[in-house]
DNA sequence: TGCTATCTGATAGCCCCACTATCTATGATG
DNA sequence: CATCATAGATAGTGGGGCTATCAGATAGCA
């Protein structure tokens, strides 16, 4: 009680979050964020609700790299207090799969070369849900992402990228494991949407980053010295294994 | 050689990619894609460069969710020819670190509640580094991004999370090495540039997505029998499909 | 009681981005 | 020769995420 729990104005709201006052005003306009509670005309008090939604926001925008529209049915869901624990977080997870509007029409509806490399794609991912023993559903955006995903790859002209996907299956069943313990050991059952939300959305941010790092070192292993002494003359091994 | 070796105009050029004209001569206004070779003074003959070329765009817009100023950067990283394989690896790789513009001053000027957060996920990426033995370089981007990520989650109430941070670096670790190793078996010298950047962005979305179907069986697992009578029980519910 | 800083709620505007439309002059094509 | 496609240029469009401005009301202090 000592903390922050007393009402605020926005003033004061602002301040603490580091979003402007016009800003604030904005993101309960667009639903994101519940009005004060007035307690006069003119006057509305924040309570610290507001300062975690805020900070909530500000992760999904900022880094979580979300649309406003997407975050306010995000929010619906995490507000939303009648609604089965699993479906939540289904409903919930189909709203957090970025890069994927365009991406399934895009050049799939073009005079195809590598033809038929959406049903390609679409088999190769069965194949590993079949693998992995994964249950799903038919339909989840997770799936058509990935079916996208592979198809860019494949028109890209690096199809056999597929080669290396058990490894990532691999390490993306061991992290969302990783991830479900944590929260099965931290959150409390009411905040079990929004850390979900959290989690898979920042999670994402921070996957991307470690595996950026560890490129730089495995570049550095495989590349970096090879031209050092006067040109680039190594073993690149550009075929054989 | 029936294939598509033969010079195109443009018309054919947008048939091959799903790309409409006008589209494209915007990419070519913004750098993205080179000019056709001029035949006449209003007749220019496109490649199959400009078509690999343009599947590349659209898979780094589309799937990759890059901007075109990015991806003009990337592009010029791609096309320089006089650079030592390593930098331009990293300068590519620099311009792929999205979500993080603003996020690094975001809250951080805030009146801070959690204060010397930043200085807290600093140390923690710091010690992650070390304990990998990764080697990187300071200043990079993906660092600080890291960094970004790690303050984001604390100022949302999941500090712990920095609990599960080694099952994530082994496994971008395990996806990394595999990454390479893949470049280095199936990619020939100067297309090395190319496919990092689409091994790296291309497989941010794979993963994501790998990540998403696991979630989903993970929780399956966990949370979803746990409501059974009289909800959504056996396979999930087959929303779509 | 007056004075000023702050507030609510509303409307309008701004800037950036990724295109898209339109136009002219020219040449390709059957 | 008639029609179509094209290059190159300029202008416009729609969406997204704010930001500016305003009127009228209140807070809080001298």
């Amino acid at each position: 009680m000592g903390k922050g729990e007393r009402a605020v104005r926005i003033g004061e709201l602002s301040r603490r979050t580091g979003v402007s006052v016009p800003t604030i005003k904005f993101y309960v306009r667009e639903g994101l964020l519940p009005a004060g509670r007035l307690t006069s005309p003119n006057q509305a008090s924040y309570e610290e609700a507001h300062v975690r939604r805020l900070r909530l926001i500000r992760a999904l925008l900022d880094v979580g790299g979300l649309s406003v529209a997407a975050i306010r049915e995000v929010i619906a869901a995490i507000d939303d207090p009648e609604r089965p624990v699993h479906k939540m977080l289904g409903e919930a997870a189909a709203r957090l799969v970025p890069r994927y509007e365009r991406a399934s029409g895009g050049a799939a509806r073009a005079e195809n070369p590598a033809e038929g490399s959406a049903a390609v794609a679409r088999e190769r991912v069965e194949e590993i849900i079949a693998a992995r023993g994964w249950r799903t559903y038919r339909g989840n955006p997770a799936g058509e992402a990935l079916v996208a995903a592979l198809q860019a790859l494949e028109e890209v002209g690096h199809g056999r990228f597929a080669e290396v996907l058990d490894v990532y299956a691999e390490a993306a069943e061991k992290v969302a494991r990783a991830d479900l313990e944590y929260v099965a050991r931290n959150v409390a059952r009411e905040d079990l949407v929004e850390s979900v939300v959290v989690g898979t959305v920042l999670g994402d941010a921070v996957f991307e980053s470690l595996r950026r790092l560890a490129h730089v070192d495995a570049s550095d292993r495989l590349f970096g010295r090879e031209e050092a002494p006067g040109e680039a003359t190594g073993p690149v091994a550009p075929d054989a294994g």
